[in-house]
DNA sequence: CAGAAGTTCTAGCATTGCTAGCGACAAGAG
DNA sequence: CTCTTGTCGCTAGCAATGCTAGAACTTCTG
């Protein structure tokens, strides 16, 4: 026994905890799945249990409980939003300040449960403070990146919250129906009228 | 009988259609305390049902369902936000924008249940179409008449509605404390440095 | 007063998030 | 190989939710 024995031991944990992992993260992309394709509405306890095809309990054993499943999934859908506005290109002639615009209200449009999970609903998620996760910080410095070049003298962080604002406010005004459809174009050379 | 007892009867349906109005206006007056006093998951049929003296099947008498009560709360919310951007006056050297721009952020920060029932929660209110509420037109009006003086040649209801997206994105992500909230006067100079 | 009409309540259903506690099964000891 | 031990997942159930059927009561009519 001894080392040979401790080893095994070693990596049949290691094992286990890889197995734990992958359900883990099993989870939260069938909790992503099943609201983009039917609501949150639609995301269960039970329901996800039978996606997963394991019971209900072992998802109380990998989150404290629903609300925990739909942080994760919004913080990883953070990661998302970040890499979407990372590989948006201004087409020619276009500011990088625009090509961002449309990549984030393109993303909102079409993946609006994420985005509900993600800025919507109220999943306390640290922001402001030290602890909040990366994927947030690189949503937020994709933003920062593309205002940069019209701030001018205006407080850089400052003037990316109101770019934010307006964003996140016309994705959700639109999404409630609350704006004219037919608008969205108009409402986006105003918002890059304004900018500079 | 005949034409007397004809008359009493009317009266009589007067008096019930009198009494069934007051307790419909009854119910979403407590549907709207209850959330603010204590957020909308308080607000269950039962806890609505107690607070009105009723049993729950009355709340079906009058609504649908749940989410028609929160619908009528909603829209007469949009009335008071109205009458608030009505009576919102700048302050010397101040713009009408920017007095109905803290007035409109007031409001949202003040009755955050209100708020989250008028433009946050998914209720399906005709918005754009011809039979979306008056409060709701007179809201919207609102804005507009403030935005007016600032408008030059863009065009009017489209910058509103954007001016309007940044106000409800700024209430939003402050409430979900997205943004530092001790740069929010910061945030407001900016918005209105944008909009000349 | 007796029946009719309308109104309100009691009791219950199906579904939800969540949990206690049992049973199976694998890992180590002898 | 057998027994013990402990981990793991499942069955079954609880309390709370939105909503509704049908009984029970009140009010009006003749």
């Amino acid at each position: 026994m001894s080392s040979s024995a401790r080893f095994r031991v070693v990596t049949i944990q290691n094992r286990r905890e890889r197995e734990r992992a992958e359900r883990h993260q099993l989870i939260i992309d069938a909790a992503r799945e099943l609201a983009e394709a039917e609501g949150w509405d639609a995301v269960t306890t039970r329901r996800l249990a039978d996606k997963v095809e394991y019971s209900q309990p072992v998802l109380y054993s990998h989150f404290k409980g629903k609300d925990a499943i739909v942080r994760e999934v919004a913080i990883q859908g953070c990661g998302e939003l970040a890499r979407h506005l990372r590989k948006a290109r201004p087409a020619p002639g276009q500011s990088r300040l625009r090509a961002t615009a449309e990549a984030y209200l393109e993303f909102a449009r079409e993946r609006p449960a994420l985005y509900d999970a993600m800025f919507v609903q109220q999943v306390d998620i640290p922001f402001g403070t030290d602890d909040a996760p990366q994927e947030l910080r690189d949503a937020f410095g994709e933003l920062v990146a593309a205002v940069e070049p019209v701030a001018g003298d205006r407080d850089l962080e400052t003037l990316t919250e109101v770019f934010w604002s307006t964003l996140h406010g016309i994705a959700t005004l639109t999404h409630g129906k609350r704006l004219r459809p037919d608008h969205h174009l108009d409402r986006l050379d105003l918002v890059m009228g304004l900018s500079r």
